[in-house]
DNA sequence: GTAACGATCCTC
DNA sequence: AGGATCGTTACA
């Protein structure tokens, strides 16, 4: 029996977690006792202020105020007025920091991903190693991956635009 | 108060 | 290539 992720692991630099989370397990628990357990096989790393394709690069708001807690809890919100993002926030307290999960196996793209785990506004701020309807847990498989970078963020200027913070399991 | 703009996805 | 669709942010 796998058991679940703890809050030592989440608090770790956001550019050593979003890799590492390729092949581990998100695991939902909904209300009717049913299980459902998805592998993760795409992240980004969004980090701190000077980032500019970070939200907190903005200031800090009362949206981005969660990625300033301790990791290990989500921040959820939506983007285009449609789609609800997945991010795992990561690092210390006052280290403004998260991973967008953009895909699990079978899964493909940030918005489908909340679609099918039912993830909307309700778990934002969610705690991963508290909550009773969604937790991490490891495979024990580690993946191959390949970096590149990020998606959807032209508006970062060039430097940041190309930082290989995107983590794509290679599929075999 | 008002306006502009997305860490996307689907259809043409 | 373009439209959907609305919360957050910035600015008056």
């Amino acid at each position: 029996m796998t058991k679940r992720i703890e809050k030592d692991f989440l608090t770790g630099d956001v550019l050593d977690l979003a890799p590492a989370l390729l092949g581990m397990q998100l695991v939902r628990h909904d209300g009717t006792g049913n299980l459902r357990t998805f592998t993760i096989t795409e992240t980004e790393a969004y980090r701190g202020e000077e980032d500019l394709a970070c939200h907190v690069s903005r200031g800090r708001t009362a949206r981005t105020e969660i990625m300033y807690r301790e990791g290990g809890v989500l921040y959820v919100y939506l983007v285009y007025g449609m789609h609800w993002m997945l991010n795992i926030v990561t690092g210390r307290a006052e280290e403004p920091q998260a991973v967008l999960l953009r895909g699990v196996k079978g899964v493909r793209g940030p918005g489908r991903l909340t679609k099918e785990l039912e993830i909307d506004r309700s778990y934002n701020g969610e705690d991963l190693t508290l909550s009773p309807r969604i937790w991490l847990q490891n495979s024990g498989i580690s993946l191959a991956y390949k970096t590149t970078p990020r998606i959807g963020i032209d508006y970062a200027g060039p430097v940041w635009k190309n930082k290989p913070w995107r983590f794509v399991a290679i599929s075999s």
